[in-house]
RNA sequence: GCUGAUGUGGCGGAAUGGCAGACGCCGGAGACUUAAAAUCUCCUGUCCAUUGGGGCGUGCGGGUUCGAAUCCCGCCAUCAGCACCA
């Protein structure tokens, strides 16, 4: 036995930490000569609370692979940087009256120190923040490229208003009818924003999914945000003489279009006022849902309301019958055209109106009972009271009535996204100023490129005004300013980007960071990009994700990035829950703090219980006693060190265990199966600790599989053994040969029943195991007296008799 | 309502057609110790028998198969996302 020196974590992570820092071992090389592999994390948000403990989980899991790719030969490219505009911070700024940017710098030192406390491999030489100018010159570099390129416009139009923070959000950020940020109430409010043109995108980023390796949910979960459906618009004659046109994904059921339902918003009810003989009503109905909240629309989802518009009645281009026109919420201006035909029978929302009503339901679909409930099934149903569609399946009536729509000039094909454009303005401080400047005579100039950055104006006051206007409205020597086009007075655009903008592009940043004179170099963004995998939550898939996938693709079609998408696979971690199993928050007051477990545990430790905690992608309530089995694992690890013998070699006794743990943990750690890696070590670790030694050979290699997770005490390991650094060490390989053992043990079943256990020879093949089993004298025991009908075997697992 | 996921010991989980419960936590017993902690060894789904063993068991009900946690059909429950998108 031999003596070692006591395991303590803070010392040894400390030592290694500032040994990597001097080195620069984990900084990227410059060099384009080995094949490269570029990993990322979504770069945190530095608030002022630091750390939690979800943090660790994706970059634990990256940092594995990124280590792994590096003893594998890759240059790597493992990057880290701050999101640092945003509300959080500015509401501080509010209410302490500390400029964001000191509070930022503050709260960016405290999370690196974190981060660096957590024996991360990032290169920090390449760390990049949002927030500084010379970052976000480049943010409004490429704002000013989509203005050019017309996917920026200001329109006057409906915004979701939080009503709490005082600003206008993206239709992402309303979740469930509240603002996302800080669940305030949000209301329609028309103001004039900034818009990008997303919709222009829908297709691209649509097909840009088929290109990559996204796990399922994150496909799904874009392509039915995006929301691409066809169908036909459809021209109903009114009785003023005008048409009104309709966007449906089942012409097939025209016939049955028993009436029509507009928006409140349609522009027909004040064009057509003096026709209208209930205007009066029908105002009152519309006032009534522009007061409505997103949260209450979504309320009363299920109670249809609506009302007939007195004076127009409409044609059916198909059966030839007037039909009434009514005004219901029900019907959004913002998708397709505002106006719908309704048909009852084969619709459930118009099925409820119609019911609701009184109006006709007119079957046009067999299969269902359609006085009992719409009948939606696109499969079965054959047409029915429909000229020439009688007898057609739904697909064929849709092609043929759409066929003879075209014909007869009343609709033609139409495919339409759910997907909207972005609102891109925020009325906000801490965020890019748009460099866009207003001049009456030249409209909307942009501020010359070489006058970039346009960097934020110091104010007393970063609060938002309760007209809803920018805080930088009130700073009037920075708004006041000349047209760069006319040189005539001119105002400054006084809105802020959203925190989108600097998270859309954060990665392209990484690949050249202190260029000045691009965003990056193409040569190094031909080397580097795509990143070859993108690890980050849930919750950012339709917001970041989206946008970022959206701006790349921009830039690629404008010739400044060299491939079409961002990121070449992506996948998602599970949140970590609290020891109760709800959402960690500080109301509920479960909330781990990092630096407590580090202190008590080490980092090896918290990492390595993070992955090991269970399956990576599902979310997982956090136990300390769990992690402290973690530390219990590390222990024994180095009291390895007293029973290591001077054998260089793997001994044969312990070849198979050895190199199938080599298999195991390397396939597992590609797989993100790091529960099980583990396992398969710990497993491992007890069989040594069974033999009661280790050779130096097997030392080395367990510490090798180990480095990834627990990268501090596996090094110190290394060095006190003699094994040289392991970072600059190739990851093992395993012998293909040791994992062929001579005999094996298979289960005997009699009728599917486990019965016993019997040691065959490993080669024994299907077709040879009826003749051996004949003569085995322990399978012939279990068998007694019973007639053997049938022997399955299936090779190295089991034999399975049937009898009669 | 739609979409996607999940359901296995006291707990986190493993096994994706072939020995259910690997690995870890909690708990129990023993060894070491003056003692405690730490450590090491053993036990730990459940019921019956307790000497070898046997029955039951992966949300519920059916089915396919020599064999099902795993595949199919029908339910139930939980979570996440979307939600009047025509």
């Amino acid at each position: 036995m031999r003596t070692i020196p006591v395991y303590d974590p803070s010392t040894i992570e400390r030592k290694w930490q500032q040994y990597w820092e001097e080195q620069g071992t984990f900084n990227a090389e410059a060099s384009h000569n080995k094949p490269k592999f570029y990993p990322l994390i979504e770069f945190p948000y530095p608030s002022g609370m630091g750390l939690h403990v979800g943090h660790p989980r994706s970059n634990t899991a990256m940092d594995i692979i990124a280590r792994k790719r590096r003893m594998e030969g890759y240059n790597v490219l493992f990057p880290i940087g701050y999101d640092a505009f945003g509300l959080p911070t500015e509401n501080y700024a509010i209410k302490t009256g500390i400029h964001p940017a000191i509070v930022t710098k503050q709260n960016v030192d405290l999370f690196r120190k974190q981060l660096k406390r957590l024996g991360f491999s990032f290169d920090y030489t390449r760390e990049v923040n949002t927030t500084d100018p010379a970052y976000y010159k480049w943010t409004q570099f490429i704002f000013l490229k989509l203005f050019e390129h017309g996917l920026a416009y200001k329109q006057e139009m409906p915004v979701n208003w939080c009503t709490s923070c005082k600003c206008g959000l993206a239709n992402e950020e309303v979740v469930g009818g509240v603002c996302e940020r800080c669940g305030g109430e949000v209301v329609r409010r028309v103001k004039s924003q900034w818009m990008l043109r997303i919709t222009e995108y829908a297709q691209k980023l649509l097909d840009g999914l088929d290109e990559v390796d996204f796990i399922e949910k994150v496909r799904v979960q874009q392509q039915n945000w995006i929301g691409r459906s066809e169908g036909a618009e459809v021209d109903f004659a009114l009785s003023t003489g005008e048409k009104l046109t309709v966007y449906t994904t089942r012409p097939d059921t025209l016939f049955g279009a028993t009436y029509m339902v507009i928006s409140p918003e349609h522009p027909l009810i004040d064009t057509h006022k003096a026709v209208i003989g209930n205007y009066q009503a029908l105002s009152a109905y519309r006032e009534a849902a522009a007061r409505k909240s997103d949260f209450e629309r979504t309320e009363m989802n299920k109670d249809k309301t609506g009302i007939e518009i007195d004076g127009i009645r409409a044609v059916n281009p198909a059966t030839g019958a007037q039909i009434p026109v009514w005004v219901s919420d029900y019907v959004l201006m913002g998708y397709g055209t505002g106006a719908i035909m309704a048909v009852p029978a084969h619709d459930e929302r118009d099925w409820a109106f119609a019911k609701k009503f009184g109006l006709p339901i007119v079957e046009v679909v067999s299969g269902g009972n359609v006085q009992e409930a719409a009948y939606t099934d696109i499969q079965e149903g054959i047409l029915v009271n429909s000229g020439l569609l009688n007898g057609l399946s739904v697909p064929q009536a849709k092609r043929t009535i759409t066929d003879w729509l075209v014909e007869q000039g009343l609709g033609h094909r139409k495919t339409n996204y759910k997907l909207r454009d972005w609102v891109f303005s925020r009325q906000r401080y801490w965020g890019e100023p748009i460099p866009l400047v207003s001049c009456e005579h030249c409209g909307w100039v942009p501020v010359p490129y070489e006058q970039l950055p346009l960097t934020l104006p110091e104010v007393k006051k970063f609060a938002p005004t309760d007209d809803g206007e920018s805080p930088l409205a009130a700073c009037s020597e920075w708004v006041h300013t000349i047209c760069p086009r006319c040189g005539a007075p001119a105002r400054r655009e006084t809105d802020t980007m959203p925190q989108w903008a600097g998270s859309s592009w954060y990665f392209l940043r990484y690949i050249d960071p202190h260029n000045d004179k691009a965003f990056a170099d193409m040569e190094e963004l031909s080397y580097w990009l795509p990143v070859d995998w993108y690890n980050g939550g849930m919750e950012h898939t339709t917001l970041h994700l989206l946008y970022s996938r959206f701006w790349h693709r921009f830039l690629y079609d404008i010739g400044l990035v060299p491939t079409k998408e961002p990121y070449a696979k992506r996948t998602s971690h599970g949140m970590i829950l609290g020891s109760n199993g709800e959402k960690m928050s500080k109301s509920r007051g479960n909330v781990v703090n990092p630096d407590e477990v580090v202190d008590e545990l080490g980092a090896d430790s918290f990492r390595l219980y993070e992955m090991f905690m269970g399956a990576f992608d599902q979310a997982i309530p956090w136990s300390t006693d769990g992690a402290r089995g973690c530390r219990r694992f590390l222990d024994r690890v180095w009291r390895l060190m007293e029973m290591m013998n001077d054998e260089e070699g793997v001994r044969p006794a312990m070849a198979y265990d050895l190199h199938a743990c080599i298999k195991k943990v390397s396939e597992d750690y590609e797989r993100m199966k790091f529960n099980t890696a583990i396992a398969a070590m710990m497993a491992l670790v007890n069989t040594l600790y069974e033999a009661k030694s280790v050779s130096r050979g097997e030392m080395k290699v367990l510490v090798q599989l180990m480095n990834p997770v627990a990268p501090h005490i596996t090094e110190e390991i290394a060095a006190l053994c003699g094994f040289g650094e392991l970072a600059r060490q190739p990851w093992p390989a395993y012998d293909e040969k040791a994992l062929v053992l001579e005999t094996v043990e298979v289960a005997v079943q009699i009728n599917g029943k486990l019965r016993g256990r019997l040691t065959v020879p490993s080669d024994l093949t299907r077709e040879n195991a009826p003749a051996y089993f004949a003569g085995d004298e322990g399978f012939q025991r279990l068998l007694g007296d019973k007639q053997l009908k049938k022997l399955i075997y299936v090779p190295g697992r089991l034999v399975n008799a049937v009898v009669g």
